[in-house]
DNA sequence: AACCTGATCTTTACGCTGTCAAGTTTGGCA
DNA sequence: TGCCAAACTTGACAGCGTAAAGATCAGGTT
């Protein structure tokens, strides 16, 4: 009688690769902050898994469908870079706010091709499944530090629009080099420091205690 | 001997274009306009312009020098379009100053790739000069804006990077469809009050008189 | 008049890209 | 065992940016 292998994994195992689609993703991020966003290509990132040209075909609905997988990792790494920026000490919720916002551009900062990627929807087209629940994920780290400062009985996207329009917006205009030259040593933010003054005014708002 | 054509044919067409630098970057507008940043080609603006496909590079040099020379172009119809929102009779400063914003996202939606465009520094490295022109030029409407609401004594950057991100992130988010499907039409704009809101918040640091 | 020179545009070719079609290998299962 | 479907390879194709070299033309010089 033929002896079944006990351990199998619930899911299917590659066959050459040990696990091809991880590979193809890791690679496609290394080669966004290697070489920008014009390096990430599929025969590029199937090289550097060492596989044919044709390979990511079988993992992601062509290019479109491995820049939305990576985006989707992306946002991941990039909650983590918010929330990292204010694991202080028990902060006050608007120094929260403040950590959360510069954790978002020192995402940017560290990684300006990922970051462009993943707010850039139009190469993804067919995608948006994946795409907003990898928004929403990373949204939802923005919304809930948004809401100890939002005002009794206002709508919470009200607070949550402008700060993330303010942050966003920074953000993309510091990384597109309109504040001066961006310093990847993250010691020169350029004026940023405009943008956590006006953060500051939304705790008036409530510090009615 | 192989026989050689000893009279030359009309088959080569006058080799003087009208004024063709133009017509390439009208036809690289065109085809931004109608079919996204992908159908910017050089080989297209060259067929649309009625030449061969390697002409552009006399005019350019290269797919980065006609971005460049498209975004030069978008940022003057782009600080038009700022203009135009706000040219009421007497406004405000506040309402001159919301109707810039306005107009800000107006130009977004009704130039999508171009707005894309003129704000992506990455595809133009090497032409920071042309760029840097056309910034300022546009910047010059936000800042004379943001010049009244200004308050006393305080550094006129840190309202400018306030507002101005402020406006540019809400449109980068908006145009990738996080806050909602887009309408070509304006008429839904998203949560755009959210931003009106917080700009009115800059009127009351100046009204003391 | 003939000549030349630089600018403009064409032609050809090369390598890289995404994508498709067809062939090959492999692991697991009946 | 023999088969099958998934994983991967191979080959080909059109479109892309770019470079080199040829063709044409306008205008000034001699």
């Amino acid at each position: 009688m033929i002896l079944k292998p006990m351990t199998k994994e619930p899911n299917h195992k590659p066959h050459h690769h040990g696990d091809l689609r991880t590979a193809l993703i890791q690679a496609g991020i290394s080669l966004l902050s290697e070489g920008g966003k014009e390096s990430l290509t599929l025969r590029k990132c199937a090289a550097r898994a060492g596989v044919s040209h044709a390979a990511p075909a079988h993992h992601f609905d062509g290019l479109a469908g491995l820049r939305a997988a990576i985006a989707k990792e992306g946002f991941r790494l990039f909650r983590l870079s918010m929330l990292a920026a204010c694991d202080d000490n028990n902060p006050s919720d608007l120094d929260r706010l403040k950590g959360i916002c510069s954790g978002y551009l020192n995402f940017a900062i560290e990684n300006p091709a990922l970051f462009d990627l993943i707010f850039s929807a139009a190469p993804m087209a067919g995608f948006e499944a994946d795409l907003e629940q990898g928004t929403t994920f990373a949204y939802k780290v923005l919304r809930d530090a948004c809401a100890p400062v939002v005002p009794e009985g206002q709508d919470p996207m009200v607070v949550e629009t402008q700060v993330w329009s303010l942050i966003h917006g920074y953000t993309n205009l510091y990384m597109a080099g309109r504040f001066g030259p961006v310093d990847p040593t993250q010691q020169a933010r350029g004026p940023f420091d405009a943008v956590m003054a006006l953060l500051d005014t939304f705790d008036a708002t409530t510090s009615k205690t």
